[in-house]
DNA sequence: CGTTGGATTGGCT
DNA sequence: GCCAATCCAACGC
């Protein structure tokens, strides 16, 4: 199956709100130490913007925040709730603390050594969740600051972008602040989107 | 330095 | 539907 190219650093040298709907349909490739390589085809995402309350880097730079802040094309990975990781894609230029939570996805590769990382052959439980997609792949705070336009650890290929009119916008998961930013973005009706908030299909 | 709760998940009621 | 698991970032004193 081909992917096509790399994503390039332009393409995340945007705002966030742009980049996460636009990374719906592309594939996030991963080559795990043993060289084995894994990938799925991104379903839903999540904006964080500067000045968002809900963003890690509304506070500012902290050392948790600081790839926020860095270059974009870069993997931001977070450890919360005492036991799980999540994984973002560093969007606008150096200097901006902005990212999009990759949040599901449908696996295309190496489906066995995901279900062995996450304990279950059930398809649909491997990549759907943040937390559920960083075990399966195996991402770890190892990967934080992982370049994705120039590494081999992670990257990004072109896939098939979804049109518009077959994404669907939410409020996110878990934020109860800024409800009135819409910016959980998902393939409308795709059974690997994690269940969430009620969905109006973009116009 | 102590407290609080989180961009989650899975198991149990 | 509810809640425990289990670390640590951020904030207040």
């Amino acid at each position: 199956m081909r992917q096509g190219r790399r994503l390039p650093r332009a393409f995340f040298t945007r705002p966030s709100t742009q980049v996460a709907p636009d990374l719906l349909g592309r594939v996030l490739v991963r080559t795990l130490p043993d060289g084995k390589r894994l990938a799925a085809r991104i379903v839903e995402t999540e904006a964080y913007a500067p000045g968002d309350p809900a963003s890690h880097s509304y506070r500012g730079r902290t050392p948790r925040s600081e790839v926020m802040f860095g270059p974009p094309g870069h993997l931001y990975v977070y450890f919360t709730y005492g036991m799980h990781f999540c994984m973002n894609v560093v969007t606008e230029p150096d200097g901006v603390g902005s990212a999009v939570l990759l949040r599901g996805a449908e696996p295309l590769e190496g489906l066995d050594a995901m279900a062995e990382r996450r304990g279950t052959t059930e398809v649909r439980s491997l990549c759907s969740g943040p937390a559920r997609w960083t075990q399966a792949f195996g991402i770890t705070r190892e990967q934080d600051g992982a370049d994705l336009v120039r590494g081999r650890d992670a990257y990004l290929l072109e896939g098939e972008p979804v049109p518009g009119s077959a994404i669907a916008t939410t409020t996110r998961v878990g934020v109860t602040v800024a409800v009135e930013r819409p910016w959980r973005f998902v393939v409308a009706g795709d059974p690997f989107v994690s269940p969430g908030p009620p969905s109006r299909v973009r116009g």
